[in-house]
DNA sequence: CATGAATGAGTGTTCATTCAT
DNA sequence: TATGAATGAACACTCATTCAT
């Protein structure tokens, strides 16, 4: 009944059975357009006419606008956080590792702005996206830094008084709202400054060590 | 809850040249209808239904709704702001009043979430927000908060290493990203113990007094 | 908030504000399209096109077209109803009043075919036509039919083994049987002949003077 | 309930050509389908989606969705009448097997809603109806009803002044009519009770015996 | 016999906006 | 200052139908 997109990642290696061509580029269109405007003022027949398919086929393959929005954030958000998990590998000690992921968290963001305003903006005020499957990549994002917060403060490279949810989330704010200024006011950021005022303001405070 | 409105009649030196009473009656007839429903599915001819006046006088007023929507906003925070200046006033030590003012900052987000719900989630993505009256007040806010940092770390409160920009930002990030996601799934908000956590992660860290 | 329409019959003398041209406008139009085609055919671009108005306009006073359609419908059931209950007025004997409404009955399904067809066929398969203003004229005509039956036990004109509620329905039901297939079929019917058949059917065997 | 579908496979003399499995398939899936929604709101992917085969097969076999609605109703009606004429023979007197005809057709109509809706609003208003094999077999039973009565007129059970035709309108006007209400209101039917009222209105009173 | 993919044309509905009074 | 009436243009969504495979 729900489309079905791809599996092919996670699918075994039999016979994934390829989406069609078309629903790819309605997705691609999609991703085009949003560089260009916000999503509310996006239509579907502009979305039709960029894939060069029929308008009625978007409604078949993603119900509803925000449907397909989802699926287009799914599908970055899936690929960010899954390259992220690869490229926590071999890093030692869960502070580096904490601070990896604040570095790529605050990349993607500076990175594609599109994005960016997608998540911090769009998607939020939507009540159906914090049951998408993208929101499900954001969870796993949350559910990792915790499980290294945890992890810190039983290898007893972090603070036992921590409490590792209000701390992910406090870091996660941080980032978004200083993120949040530079993408709605067109400025630059630095990855590296910005990681290390993070980690200055609220990852230095915890290390054991310094006491 | 009821607040704020017009401070033209209640004015003190008169001759504030009263607003039409058709004008409260309007932006009365919005708050109300925030209560019920998002602003993107307000429309005009409701406002007008509920104020009880014409259509067409709204869109006199008002030019387009999203004026009409920071106009409301801009009494709302200068109303939360403006007291928040005074209620600062007599409290010793920067610190307390940083305390103060995030207290503050929490529990007007957790004592009306329609009000939080507009400026965590509706107003941001619209350009014309950050140049609104609206945001004037919002930038008041932040100016108050640095101001005080900046206080903290001359009389000797706070260490001198700290940015009092990014410092406010990180504070205010994480503030915002607990509420926002209690104003999402609609839990509850306990002001005494979210200050708390914030001061312990971003405060108590960079006292002078702590070493 | 529900559209006014019109209660100028039974209005007061006062100040009963005539209703917009173009509601009437958009009433006959439906009126007239009826006649050429089935209403779930009927768009409202043609209702717009045929009153000559916008068709955004038709939302604004019949909200959807079922609503419109049961507008047009009340009218005619009450012009109908009214006139039968003033036809009905110095008629002498129950049983002759009953015949008298049975001919109304019959007469007006065969002379008006759209509205016939309209009663018999398209207004009942919609939940909503039973919550209408249209149905309750139905259901006074019922009213008055069974009151009548009451009326003749009571004076001893009709036997009292007779369940008015059922003696009615059985009529009204061999009625509407008889017309709805020369409807159907477009087929003539003449208002005497049926009157009689039916009187025979079911009301001559109830009169208590037969035995 | 899950009755009859299709007698070719349980068929007599074989070689009916046993109708390609999909094509029961569909008429079991709008069978079905039936029971949730109205007819009107049913779609040939829908239908297409619970029968689980391909929507271009249905458009193949039934070229548009009246005709597969008749080709149902037709099986239903078939399997009715075929059992209500076994049911009648052995049965004494012509009053009696009236009154057992009445009693099944109530008694189909308030044990199937599914099918009352559709026999008594759904398919009415649509001409090819009454071209339909399914219509043939509603006027087969109606023939035998007035067959009947005509039996009861020569062998003296029936009064010689009724007309065989106007009796059965009235008869199936009447059943159609009590029926009609209570299918629309939800309401309980009990067959045993209405058809001792339709016979009382209509039957008692032109028995010859009665006099 | 059956399917997956795609299409085209239309539907009801919505709403900001205008203007004569 | 305020209103009632009217409009135009768009928009999301729907679905029967077709066709290559």
């Amino acid at each position: 009944m729900k489309n079905i997109i791809n599996k092919a990642q996670t699918g075994s290696d039999l016979q994934t059975k390829t989406p069609p061509i078309s629903q790819v580029k309605i997705m691609e269109a999609l991703r085009s357009l949003l560089g260009e405007k916000e999503f509310s003022a996006i239509t579907w027949s502009e979305i039709a006419q960029t894939a060069g398919v029929n308008e009625g086929l978007i409604y078949r393959y993603f119900h509803n606008s925000r449907n397909l929005l989802h699926q287009v954030l799914k599908e970055y958000l899936e690929t960010n956080v899954s390259r992220l998990k690869l490229d926590l590998r071999g890093i030692k000690g869960t502070m580096a590792q904490l601070s990896k992921m604040i570095w790529a968290h605050i990349y993607n963001l500076s990175s594609d702005r599109v994005f960016a305003k997608i998540l911090l903006l769009e998607v939020r005020n939507y009540p159906g996206y914090f049951k998408s499957e993208a929101y499900e990549w954001v969870r796993e994002y949350n559910r990792m830094m915790e499980d290294l917060i945890r992890e810190g403060i039983e290898n007893g490279e972090i603070s036992k008084d921590v409490s590792p949810l209000y701390l992910r989330r406090a870091i996660v704010g941080a980032i978004e709202h200083f993120c949040l200024s530079a993408v709605i006011f067109e400025k630059e950021i630095d990855p590296d400054t910005l990681t290390e005022i993070v980690y200055n303001l609220l990852l230095k405070p915890i290390q054991k060590t310094s006491y």
